[in-house]
DNA sequence: TCTGGGGTCCTAGGACCC
DNA sequence: TCTGGGGTCCTAGGACCC
């Protein structure tokens, strides 16, 4: 309760958020000239229309087709045709090329750790980073939680630039320039080394800085004060709320809330009722109240692999086949990742008509053998590939395995 | 007509223990 | 005849994100 009330006084601090503008494709289209300009998909395999998966990315140029993420790549496909016979240019469909993805994020990732002391990488094309210059005066005078870190932390607070260090003597107008400096300096650094673009919000908090980095793709740049929170805010879509998907939004919508502003009409009780304890979440999000501290690393809770057939089947040979790959993959990461053991398997099957079942296992003591991981992950499948029990007989669409709780 | 693959976090209910 | 209540672990499923 205590380090709570203490972090709600946690203001003044300036946050950055960068995203990637159409992160995969603008790497393919930077790596080779020849893309330039033309509409690029990458994704999938399209197979002339008739591929199972998904857009990952869609550049800016694709986007005029009406290719987004996440539409099916059939979908994509048929707009590709469609712009053919207008006399446009055809999609180009790229596989995506993950580890060449990641060799780019850590690329940007240490141009901002060269600028900013506090990093989180919150996924492969977003960051946050902490452009506050007081940072460790502020930890020292609050005596909060925020001085109570850890020595890695300290220590990368000493090599933080002389130039920051100054800052802290300032006035805070001049911190937010500072800030603005920084970033407008980060951003250019990256179109010069990757030739790619990337939006920037500024603000006192991660909530805030997130959605103002989405207000003006791509390249934008958009600062949002403490004293102009709520105003940006209001005018929003709730769906603009990370967090707010589909399903909450809806529930919202049929409790008339439509804008941020709608929503902060409620007390705390009435978004209780409506949506338990993430209700009261929103309440502080709609006022642009988010005290969450950034991430510097996390640790990995699970490995999994799974796979969506080109055709639904019921063929347990190939099925059985396909899985134990996945099973192999997943402990070929098992090794790379550097845990000793682990303790639960857990498969899922999706059937035609993309109903979908999980079963786990947690075993009465960890493992680390190839051989009994193998053998446990099977028995939790068999049930699915036995005819008797899949009375139905359901064809299957996809099969997955994944493993968690790890022990060091 | 469709709906990938990699994750995280949360909840509800049951089992079990003291 | 009456069966508490707190705590933890586990499973299945849902929502969401990139």
């Amino acid at each position: 309760m205590k380090n709570e009330e203490i972090s709600k006084s946690n203001t003044n601090r300036i946050i950055a958020h960068l995203d990637m503008d159409a992160f995969f494709a603008s790497i393919e289209e930077a790596d080779s000239p020849i893309f330039k300009g033309k509409p690029i998909a990458v994704g999938s395999e399209a197979l002339n229309g008739n591929g199972r998966g998904v857009v990952s990315t869609a550049n800016y140029k694709a986007r005029e087709y009406g290719i987004h993420s996440a539409l099916p790549i059939s979908q994509a496909w048929q707009l590709s045709q469609k712009a053919k016979k207008e006399g446009k240019d055809e999609v180009i469909f790229l596989p995506v090329d993950m580890e060449r993805y990641e060799q780019v994020s850590c690329g940007i990732y240490d141009i901002i750790k060269k600028y900013a002391n506090v990093v989180e990488p919150a996924s492969i094309d977003e960051f946050y980073f902490d452009l506050t210059p007081s940072l460790s005066l502020r930890g020292a005078t609050e005596g909060s939680d925020a001085a109570i870190q850890s020595s890695s932390t300290n220590s990368r607070l000493l090599r933080r630039p002389a130039k920051a260090g100054l800052l802290a003597m300032t006035g805070e107008d001049d911190e937010w320039k500072q800030a603005e400096k920084i970033c407008l300096k980060i951003k250019k650094e990256i179109k010069e080394k990757f030739k790619i673009t990337c939006s920037v919000g500024l603000a006192p908090n991660k909530l805030i800085s997130k959605i103002a980095a989405g207000k003006k793709k791509p390249d934008g740049f958009v600062i949002v004060r403490q004293e102009e929170v709520e105003v940006f805010l209001e005018p929003l879509s709730v769906r603009e709320l990370p967090g707010v998907g589909p399903k909450t939004g809806e529930v919202l919508r049929k409790n008339g809330v439509e804008k941020i502003k709608d929503l902060k009409k409620f007390s705390y009780e009435d978004l209780y009722d409506i949506l338990g304890k993430y209700g009261l979440d929103l309440y502080y999000k709609a006022k642009g109240i988010d005290d969450s501290e950034l991430i510097e690393s996390r640790e990995v809770k699970s490995i999994g692999e799974q796979t969506t057939f080109d055709k639904d089947t019921q063929d347990a040979v190939y099925i059985g086949d396909i899985f134990e790959k996945l099973c192999s993959d997943v402990f070929l990461r098992f090794k790379e990742s550097g845990f000793k053991s682990f303790k639960t398997i857990a498969i899922t099957v999706r059937f035609k008509g993309f109903e979908t079942k999980t079963t786990a296992k947690t075993l009465k003591e960890s493992i680390s053998s190839e051989k009994i991981f193998k053998l446990e992950a099977l028995k939790l499948l068999l049930p699915y590939l036995d005819s008797r029990k899949n009375p139905n007989n359901k064809l299957i669409r996809l099969i997955g395995v994944s493993i968690k709780n790890f022990n060091n």
